[in-house]
RNA sequence: GGUCCGUUCGUCUAGGGGUUAGGACACCAGAUUUUCAUUCUGGUAACACGGGUUCGAUUCCCGUACGGACUACCA
């Protein structure tokens, strides 16, 4: 059973698709909740009705499974029933809860109604008009908590003023809702991002109200874009969907968010998910902001496809890309992958890649040749369908190769780069890419001539 | 504006009263390679500033500057 004693949750709200500052605090409390054998509750925040999307949920519970992040209680995937004693884990579900505790907040004098602003955004809910809730604050008290991360934090209510609570359409507002779940739902550590810090003071308000025992707080440094704003939309890709697309791998995914913000203190980088697990450490946290760096998360994920075997690698290109496989077989995919690992950098490279060993995809493009000496081109290629032609094995191997190369150098008097990137493009379709030597054993000879005719048509017909 | 948080190479970070301030990404150079890439070797590059405390401060304290968050009937 769980450690009752440790119970964390991430909490997001279906409006939009995972963020991956998200990602990470929902990353950071699936680690701690492991390390200390205790629960992760997956609650869902959804009282702005306005802001809400039916598609946003459902892309922010595929997107934790994709990165292996899992949870023990909470709303399920695919409309299923809420896992766990809690329930409902959905906060429009619970409406009558917190509506009945502002109430008896209202009968205690800790609240009061007031009458609805038409100002305000409640009313195009076309719900009939009520009155709101507001939370009475004390004045000149001081509130501290010591945060998990950063120390003792203070603040006097002075700076703070009566609260909404429930607003006039019935819902509860966020600072209300969420101490309540937390204390229901028997959280022990919040750990959420820092733009929190400021409503844990409204929040104490509501648990000493309420006279609920407060949880310890934590609160993660912020990721930042490039220009030091909070990472945004503007910032181009900032959901875990989009890196996804891009061919990146959960696991490198989760090995660089892991990174930002945390330190395992020592000189250690390349981690799995289990790594983080055993290793996961809440001194290793760091209050200052992080600003996330792309190019860093490619080279985690150029670690983690090498990490990959080659089986477990063209498993997951098709499954990032099938029409890689139209016409192709399994093993010979799984070869080309073996030869294409050691440079790639992300799923979709190797995609790409792959497409150019099939024939039906062979092309090159016009402004590649234009690039290079014609008649180079003619002379190398030349010798190159001669060699082949007089060739009969279903394929050449590399030896076989590395002697025509020596031999079409010979008589075509080229080498070094006039005579691999010509071949290049006669087996390829473009000047840079593969080692041939590797490459060309592992393509038929037919397939290799077919590719020789072709090249040599095409330059034919451009001079 | 107010409240709060933060500040070590360009970036992520380690460290911590006495260090040649360490690692990684990026970048640059050299080597290898048929090209790009890979790989290898090397290199540039940081304690925001001012005051304390101290024999000594990048490290502790206080200010300043700068950056950020919050300041909704959003979360």
């Amino acid at each position: 059973m769980f450690n009752q004693h440790y119970r964390v949750r991430f909490a997001p709200s279906p409006t939009g698709s995972l963020h991956v500052g998200g990602a990470r605090t929902a990353l950071f409390n699936f680690l701690l909740s492991r390390k200390h054998k205790g629960a992760f509750v997956l609650r869902v925040e959804d009282t702005d009705l306005l802001r809400n999307t039916n598609t946003a949920l459902a892309e922010q519970l595929r997107d934790l499974k994709w990165l292996g992040i899992d949870w023990d209680e909470g709303v399920s995937q695919f409309n299923a029933p809420d896992i766990g004693p809690f329930g409902p884990y959905r906060q429009t579900q619970r409406l009558e809860i917190y509506l009945k505790l502002a109430e008896d907040l209202v009968k205690n004098g800790k609240a009061y109604y007031v009458n609805s602003n038409e100002d305000h955004g409640a009313a195009s809910l076309a719900t009939p008009l009520r009155k709101a809730i507001k939370l009475k604050i004390p004045t000149n008290k001081q509130y501290e908590f010591n945060d998990l991360i950063r120390g003792p934090i203070k603040i006097n209510t002075n700076t703070l003023d009566d609260f909404i609570i429930i607003r006039s359409n019935g819902l509860p507002v966020y600072n209300f809702s969420n101490p309540i779940d937390d204390h229901l739902m028997k959280i022990t550590h919040v750990y959420r991002a820092e733009e929190h810090l400021y409503n844990t003071f409204k929040q104490l308000l509501v648990y000493e109200a309420l006279n609920f025992k407060v949880p310890l707080f934590g609160h993660l440094s912020l990721i930042l874009g490039q220009d030091k704003q909070k990472l945004s939309k503007r910032h181009g890709a900032v959901s875990c969907d989009v890196y996804r697309e891009k061919g990146i791998l959960p696991e490198a995914l989760i090995n660089y968010l892991s990174l930002l913000g945390w330190s395992p203190k020592n000189d250690l980088e390349f981690f799995k998910i289990e790594d983080l697990i055993e290793k996961f450490d809440a001194a290793g946290f760091n209050a200052a902001p992080a600003i996330f760096d792309e190019k860093k998360l490619n080279w985690f994920n150029t670690l983690h496809i090498r990490n990959l075997s080659d089986v477990a690698l063209y498993e997951r290109v098709i499954a990032f890309d099938n029409s890689v496989t139209l016409n192709s077989d399994k093993t010979f995919l799984i070869k080309l992958i073996s030869v294409i690992k050691p440079v790639a950098t992300n799923l979709e490279m190797i995609a790409n890649l792959l497409k150019r060993f099939n024939e039906d995809l062979f092309e090159i493009k016009s402004e590649t040749l234009l690039k290079f000496d014609i008649t180079v081109l003619k002379i190398v290629i030349s010798l190159w369908n001669k060699a082949l032609s007089k060739t009969d094995n279903t394929f050449i191997s590399e030896s076989q190769f590395l002697q025509i190369i020596e031999e079409i150098s010979k008589e075509s008097r080229h080498s070094g780069k006039n005579l691999y990137q010509s071949l290049r493009i006669a087996i390829l379709g473009t000047p840079s890419g593969l080692d041939l030597k590797k490459v060309v054993p592992l393509i038929k000879l037919e397939s290799l001539k077919r590719r020789a005719v072709e090249t040599l048509n095409q330059i034919d017909r451009m001079s």
